[in-house]
DNA sequence: AAGTGGTCTAGACCACACT
DNA sequence: GTGTGGTCTAGACCACTTC
């Protein structure tokens, strides 16, 4: 583990647990510097972090003071796998396979998820259900090129564990897409709902490398989805 | 300007012009070095910023790549303004001020807001209209005590111009959340549509002090919302 | 005036990708 | 092996806040 993402984690940590307390300041860099034993641009690069994350703001002259996590804060944005989320939150959520199979991407298949055509993708779909209803829809299109094996054991459980765990994997960002879409008969099925709209996340996601290796549709229920984000403005347009 | 602003700044024009285009390197560090005549470290903290704009992704021993832009990215995400938002998309959309007042803060718009209860505020509505419909209705809450004067001129034009250009406020940072609700009755009529749902951004904005000057919610018509992100893997849960 | 974060530099060594 | 980006260090000076 590198000597920032160690000390990001220990002021994480601390900052989770109180001991620097929210609307307070945290050590000064020198204090830091000394706490940790590294030079300063190691401590910077840590706080860099925690200021990207939202946990704290850097003010000059002044010091890093704590951020105070409103009620609404929990990080649903960013590029977190559903089995993650539901982890952090500790809520307790089923998987349900529908389907999985290979495909040969076709043009408007190529399109849509941006892979290139005649290119050989798993499809999954999955439902996750809280509380015994299906809340949300996932279809799932992954590179076979980069995932040569798929199962039904490992879409139950969690991909994203497996390709960065068991395949070595590294997932680097996505672009994502949100609207407001009319449901189709199979979505009211397979929903169990009436729902007129539901909410639409498309999203390409890419390695490291910058290859493509999965692109997804998740549909939400209506009245069980939520966005939350934290953004930094960017004086630099 | 800071140079590694500069430097940003010139390699995303670079990259917008094409003059690197998407799918190829850009210049090495130690050639960037050469180029702009600074240290490494500058270097680096410009291209940082470009792969934090989702621009270029590094890929260790091979170079910095240039991403190619999906149809579907432009910034809607972070913290940008309706207003600049419009310019930037190039859209014609009218603003209309519907109200504005001042008010004091009471336990329940306490909680909502995030403000001092017994604090003064201004409460703006204004709709945005596109092609003479309108599609966005936004309720602003601003802390009277880092804005003073607020007037309908301002309000139709631009409020964070106003607060960046003429008051000089550091914008710097917001906690938003994204739901889906039914709509009110007054909203309805606001809106002139018949919607069952409408798309509801909250957000709190901050200043680089940590002070909070603004609340807002934006009300989207449904069949004209999109959000639009780019995300990074955070290795570091 | 003292303390704090912001910028910039120069140099070292490591990890990884290419050929 | 060579070249690339990744990490880490030590030191300098500036800008801002606070007293």
């Amino acid at each position: 583990m590198k000597k920032y993402q160690e000390i990001y984690h220990d002021l994480k940590e601390k900052i989770r647990t109180n001991l620097y307390p929210a609307e307070t300041s945290l050590p000064t860099e020198q204090q830091l510097q000394e706490i940790y034993g590294v030079s300063r641009d190691t401590v910077r690069k840590a706080l860099a972090m925690l200021t990207e994350g939202g946990l704290i703001q850097k003010v000059q002259g002044r010091g890093s003071m704590v951020l105070k996590q409103e009620i609404l804060n929990f990080p649903v944005s960013g590029l977190t796998s559903y089995q993650e989320l539901t982890n952090s939150l500790q809520l307790s959520s089923q998987t349900q396979v529908v389907s999985l199979e290979q495909v040969t991407v076709n043009s408007s298949l190529a399109s849509l998820t941006g892979f290139e055509p005649y290119s050989k993708v798993w499809k999954v779909v999955r439902t996750r259900s809280i509380d015994g209803k299906v809340s949300v829809v996932d279809t799932d299109y992954l590179a076979e090129e980069l995932v040569p094996e798929l199962t039904f054991e490992i879409a139950e459980k969690s991909i994203y564990e497996y390709l960065e765990g068991q395949l070595g994997l590294d997932i680097a960002y996505a672009q994502k897409e949100i609207t407001v879409e009319p449901t189709s008969r199979e979505e009211r099925d397979l929903m169990q709902c009436q729902d007129d709209y539901l909410v639409l996340i498309k999203s390409r996601v890419y390695l490291g490398d910058t290859r493509q290796f999965q692109y997804t549709e998740s549909k939400h229920k209506i009245d069980k989805f939520r966005f939350v984000d934290f953004a930094r403005r960017k004086h630099s347009l």
